[in-house]
DNA sequence: ACCTGAACACCGTTCAAGT
DNA sequence: ACCTGAACACCGTTCAAGT
């Protein structure tokens, strides 16, 4: 992936391309259109250039569609909160969520495998506060990378049906649906489902998304505090 | 999606078409080459029929890969162990896990709002399975979400990326690359990367499955024992 | 070094026409 | 009711040729 110089383009355009520029230009696309509706075609034209230009910052749409919800996760990285009290790894996975939350396609897409700046920069961040905990050292990673897993993992399935779902219908009567069929469900086979469709129509994703981290935040102080000295009081 | 009568086809071919059929093959062309690999040109030539004929059976290649990935997690709901204990849901999770770890492309599709059968067999058998823990009913909607949210989540993040990778290099020298990358960040910047590459390499990923899992069950029982009568013992 | 323009090799999906 | 075959309207990607 090559730099700009910051020559002047060749042609009559003021402003050169570079990778920054598609990824940002492809990033509010994808805001637009979502996944599918990003094109290089498309792209192409609202930057005024071939769609072979683009080829010369990115690799390929892979990359690209990489490189965009990194970027979004950098700005929801920037807007943690400073202060890292003792509710650290919770404001963290937070503050990705929201992030995440108003760019939908992007938490699919933000993995650890890909190491991208951001990514790793998530990763690192968690495990740096895992590491604060009373837990043994030998369990860091794996503390860490269950966090990471739930907040990335999760919020795309949180996330990620309000994009198949948002253009045709609103949630409310989305959820309206689901409830209804929930309903005509035999009670025999689905007992659980069956009962449960007054609490899916009222349910708040953002606070699914808090009470499963709880848990496993719960978890964490729990398992702790049976191994090691747990230096700070539970939450 | 309209289901076959038993009649011969008009044509030579000796087996008629049907849903099951289809999606029988889709999942083993989707083994086989992954979710680009699925072609209707490719299904249909296995099939002996033109792509248009699959369309009378499936609506599109959404449906087609979802439905896929529901014929997946009804072969690996079926190797649920039956005797149902303390362990229940953990016992759930894991083969859940193992079953789409099969299937690497099935994992991201297993969503709830896609509401196919064994979508919904699995988040009633996890309600089930939590209500009979010793948490207040208004909770149980919610610890639920959590855990099918974790399930198929974290799933999806760890056995994705493997199809992306798989086919180019093996995971024991793509772990080696990322742990050698790791080691040369700034340690100043990434603190805990820089020190986690030896657990990097040596990890498993079912392993981190089930850290991830255990903490949130353990973070379940625990505030179960803290706002109600918990009728197990802790696990 | 960077961009243009057009071509290549595909896709998913539709649909008149058949049986 | 179910299937055929071909067409439509796109795609991502490449690459010679330009500047």
């Amino acid at each position: 992936m090559p730099r700009t110089r910051g020559r002047a383009p060749a042609g009559g355009r003021a402003d050169a391309l570079s990778p920054e520029i598609v990824v940002g230009a492809a990033v509010a696309l994808l805001d637009e259109r979502g996944e599918r509706g990003l094109t290089f075609r498309l792209l192409a034209e609202r930057l005024n250039t071939g769609a072979g230009a683009l080829y010369w910052h990115v690799a390929n749409k892979d990359e690209l569609v990489a490189l965009a919800a990194d970027q979004v996760l950098g700005q929801a990285l920037a807007a943690v909160p400073r202060p890292e009290n003792g509710t650290g790894l919770r404001a963290l996975a937070v503050a990705v969520f929201d992030g995440l939350d108003r760019h939908p396609w992007a938490a699919s897409h933000v993995t650890a495998p890909a190491s991208l700046p951001n990514g790793l920069r998530l990763f690192d961040r968690i495990g740096t506060l895992v590491a604060r905990t009373g837990l043994p050292a030998e369990r860091h990673f794996a503390v860490a990378t269950a966090v990471f897993y739930y907040v990335t993992g999760v919020s795309a399935q949180i996330i990620a049906p309000a994009v198949t779902v948002g253009a045709t219908t609103d949630r409310a009567s989305f959820l309206a649906r689901t409830a209804e069929r929930w309903g005509r469900l035999d009670p025999a086979a689905y007992p659980f489902l069956t009962g449960a469709t007054a609490a899916l129509r009222d349910h708040d994703d953002r606070d699914q998304f808090l009470a499963g981290l709880d848990l496993l935040l719960d978890g964490l102080s729990a398992s702790g505090r049976s191994t090691a000295a747990d230096p700070r009081p539970p939450t």
